[in-house]
DNA sequence: CCAATTTTGTACTGACTATTCCAAAACCTG
DNA sequence: CAGGTTTTGGAATAGTCAGTACAAAATTGG
């Protein structure tokens, strides 16, 4: 009926959000955004909207793949929950050393938003969603580590919420020390020194 | 000789510190710096050369400040280095809970200042400061909690230096979940979580 | 191949940015 | 109080920003 799009609006979206986590919100120009994606400026701001549209979009998608990608390692029941959070653990500091060998952006989207926009009232919906995000992270978390609890696995010298305020803690911490240039056997570090927190 | 400064430097740069963690460097202009400080663009410039160059001054007092703080804490040869440890990180939560109760911004200008800059070419010699402090952080950490080990104080299931690598990827994380909103009771867990990791 | 519809490139706009300029005012020393 | 020096206020400047207008190109259904 009319003329199709000449890009994939889901290559567009993972370029744009390589920039945005590279250089942030405020520091990513419309036109840096055209350079990463190959896109026009009619495209676009036809495709969305606005800068603050696309990087919604961007937000929302990282979002959500993070999230999945949490469901998956938590939710495999035949493991013990500590093996569960160790896997989940080793993935992001194996993630983050990959990045940094092929010299890609390291850090966290969420994190970094939070940085940036936290105190920023004309972002309040961006925080808003980054918020309901982190609490089913942590209810997750909550239900798999008092699971662990009971069964003796998980330390109880602290309330479930409370390990899991700590493993979401430690997430972002690594995330972060990583940006700042941790080197790959550290990060190992930090999470093999994690995980004794919550043995019992 | 000549006309005096109407206004201290120090709380000039007090004011334009908050204003940088609240906002993130990009996102503050200097009508904002203006504001915060009382001062006129004039005296701004004829001060602090450019708004880089305020920012990068609010920095170096800033890790001035907390490497101080940390020193003292971490020195007090009389306490068993888990309380020197333990001491440093109640006093962060407690500092966070306090700025969160005061409606002040939480979070900190270290932490946030990689997030937004650990990549951007122009503002490396941010980074490198950063980088600087955090390795004299780490090895006062690391020293710390090599004696202690030897002592039989600290866990030997880790490195010195790993270990180092925790307590300041913990540190981070409990700032930045701090300003991502988490409540003061929950920085109390994720501290007593932490120094659970680092107990023989 | 035509007509309707959408995308795309380019040039443009108004608002905001950091920074500078200059003249007037304020201050200290003598 | 005068001379020299510095700060200060306010206006101005050059550049960048996000977003838009519009006409030309591309595509599909008939």
């Amino acid at each position: 009926m009319a003329r199709p799009l000449s890009f994939r609006r889901e290559t567009a979206v993972a370029a744009a959000t390589r920039t945005f986590l590279r250089r942030g919100l405020h520091a990513t120009s419309a036109e840096d955004l055209c350079r990463a994606t190959g896109l026009g400026r009619s495209s676009l701001y036809n495709s969305f909207g606005s800068k603050d549209g696309l990087f919604a979009e961007c937000l929302g998608d990282y979002l959500g793949a993070t999230r999945e990608r949490g469901e998956a390692f938590l939710s495999d029941a035949d493991l013990p929950v500590l093996d569960r959070i160790a896997a989940l653990l080793r993935f992001i500091a194996a993630e983050e050393a990959e990045r940094a060998a092929a010299g890609e952006p390291r850090g966290c989207l969420a994190v970094n938003t939070v940085a940036e926009l936290a105190d920023d009232p004309e972002h309040a919906e961006s925080m808003r969603r980054i918020d309901e995000d982190t609490d089913a992270r942590l209810r997750l978390l909550t239900d798999a580590l008092r699971a662990g609890q009971a069964a003796g696995e998980v330390t109880a010298a602290v309330s479930a919420e409370g390990l899991a305020a700590f493993v979401n803690a430690a997430i972002a911490g690594l995330r972060i020390t990583s940006q700042g240039g941790t080197a790959a056997d550290r990060l190992d570090d930090i999470v093999a020194t994690a995980l004794r927190a919550l043995a019992p």
